[in-house]
DNA sequence: GTATCTGCAAATAGTTTGCGCCAAT
DNA sequence: ATTGGCGCAAACTATTTGCAGATAC
């Protein structure tokens, strides 16, 4: 993983001012989010998490992330159904790829920009916008 | 609903020529996803039809599914985790508004056109483009 | 000391799988 | 007759809920 971006204080700081108790378990699950790119999903936390406090419980990591996104730290990935990822909130709007072979997700650009103006009577709150396809990895193993 | 786009006769040929049975329930099934502007999930259309077939299986719902999506008739759409949506494969590509009162789907333009040339090595093969926020009926109702 | 948080166990929702039966070519 | 399709029942996965004990403020 490279260098965290985030310290356990600065993200202990961010869910206290966002009203959320800085316990050890919502410390670690917040820093998996924002210090990797991986996009992890609940299953994911939950595995990554387990070797370091072998009492956690994924009810602990479905609540935490609850909080989280309930406050706006967190954003909700619909990129698969059944399989709720995870990134975190306030950054530059992006957009994601999602290879269909090696199931790994990247971040990319949003294409110009996306016109909210558009559609009258709407109050347009967040896009998504999810790419498929391959990766450049999978792409040549493939061709 | 408004009057049918596709008959079922078209519907049928259109089945045929992919390479499916043209049953009763395939029919069926697409029609509903053809002909409304519904984007349903699988079990919307379980009790949509239940009623003319009540020997219709949830199973045969899913099967006949997934054979529509694998052969591009229908496209799957990942708005919201854990409930797949199914709408008409080959239109204009379009993008997706939902609304977070009520929960209806609502078709959109494409914002411009989605630059798909920007990244070099991925293949692209598909955009899902998903707004959320709230229809015109909802923030009339929560203003 | 009280409100919040954790985590076990059980429930639920959406979907998938195994398998026998039926229908169409 | 053989292939493909239907549907019951059971399994499985991701997630939610109820509740009791633990913890932080």
């Amino acid at each position: 993983m490279q260098k965290n971006q985030y310290s356990e204080s600065e993200l202990a700081t961010m869910l206290h001012n966002a009203g959320l108790r800085p316990s050890v378990q919502r410390i670690s699950i917040f820093s998996l989010i924002a210090n990797s790119r991986l996009h992890p999903s609940a299953e994911e936390i939950y595995s990554n998490l387990w070797h370091r406090f072998p009492s956690l419980s994924r009810t602990t990591v479905y609540n935490s992330l609850h909080a989280l996104a309930d406050c706006g730290l967190v954003r909700e990935l619909e990129i698969e159904s059944g399989n709720k990822r995870y990134d975190m909130a306030p950054q530059p709007e992006h957009g994601h790829f999602m290879c269909r072979r090696c199931g790994k997700i990247f971040d990319t650009e949003l294409p110009h920009h996306i016109d909210m103006r558009k559609m009258k009577g709407f109050v347009l709150e967040s896009v998504e916008v999810c790419y498929k396809g391959l990766c450049p990895e999978c792409s040549d193993h493939s061709a």
